[in-house]
DNA sequence: GCTGGACTTGAGCGATTGTTCAAACTAAAA
DNA sequence: TTTTAGTTTGAACAATCGCTCAAGTCCAGC
């Protein structure tokens, strides 16, 4: 056989997706992800076919990702409802430092392509909906343990935190974290 | 004197702004403008110095007409409250026909830019302001008539319905219409 | 009719884009 | 040691990017 795979897959798709989420599908160029992930464009088109396939497992990569830190926040409680606060809060506070951009880079994604790229665009929305779904799933649970009332819808109320998490952090990206954290609180107020 | 100036400059504008606001501002190239708004390289950057230049007229342009839009709902009715519901209204389902996105064109703006754009990114959010601005000053008004409680911090009320109108308008460019008129509901429920 | 000067034109600049591929490399099999 | 095949390399491709500017066009004032 030939020389083994030098390079960690995961590793290159976990570096990619930082670019791609701090600066986008457009502005981050070959190069830019050349330099990042140090592969040789060879190598890098051997591996994902293009640019748009290595966006397309940067999207899968965000998106496993954020699941990830849901179940974590579901570990740390016995209350789902309590896990959605924690995680919606995670992901709006936790955002002004460390993360490559305050906003969902599902959003930021369906927000600049159009049907140029209609695969990536309807990938990002299908992972949104995963997203969707699975605060759903939890809204569901919170109804079993007599958290949350049952004759609330619970996709409905799905739906509603998700609006409210895209606008929270997109809200974020445009103003102080000060404005922010009242408008976390009005927020949930609207929940219960 | 020499020739007169052949291009209205502000029908430029506003085709440049159908433009950017659909492909956003690097999938924009000089030449897609070129075309839409029927001059040559040359005309145009001596009419608005460069890509950057004419954007930012185009973000103040977007802006323009979306407090018009707002001063249109507030002649319709004498209540304030409704003016804005009739604007949110107007603004997230208008969006599914006619309108180059569903989203706000200031929010894909700083969505999609960096600090390679600086002051672009700084002009978004700046306008993003105005437009807070705008909604608060109908909630002052909407105490002054006695239409909601002087208790509540209009700015605050201010900064939750902005953020309830960015997080609609980029759930809508994600789903289908139906799912959106039910979150209409759920958002205006909160006001109250 | 002629001149002067503001405006428009479009070929083309250097840089960068996404992508390709023949050559070099590397380690396991023979 | 030689063969062999999977992997990496990076120069280079055609296309496109934002942008420039010498030349052409047009009309007001003399």
């Amino acid at each position: 056989m030939g020389n083994l795979q030098k390079y960690d897959r995961q590793d290159a798709v976990n570096k990619a997706t930082h670019l791609f989420w701090e600066k986008g599908f457009h502005a981050t160029s070959m190069r830019n992800l050349q330099e990042r992930i140090d592969m040789r464009p060879g190598s890098i088109y051997a591996t994902f076919g293009s640019k748009e396939g290595l966006f397309k497992e940067s999207l899968q990569c965000y998106a496993d990702a954020s699941l990830s830190r849901l179940a974590a926040c579901k570990e740390e409680t016995d209350s789902p409802l309590n896990a959605l606060k924690y995680f919606v809060k995670s992901v709006v506070l936790g955002s002004s430092s460390g993360t490559p951009s305050e906003m969902c880079m599902l959003v930021k994604t369906i927000s600049e392509l159009t049907e140029d790229n209609a695969e990536l665009l309807a990938e990002s929305k299908r992972l949104l909906k995963v997203m969707e779904n699975a605060f759903a799933a939890l809204l569901t649970q919170a109804q079993e343990q007599g958290e949350l009332d049952k004759s609330r819808d619970a996709k409905r109320l799905a739906r509603f935190i998700q609006m409210q998490l895209i606008g929270l952090r997109a809200y974020t990206r445009a103003n102080s974290d000060a404005e922010v954290n009242e408008l976390i609180d009005d927020a949930f107020a609207c929940l219960t």
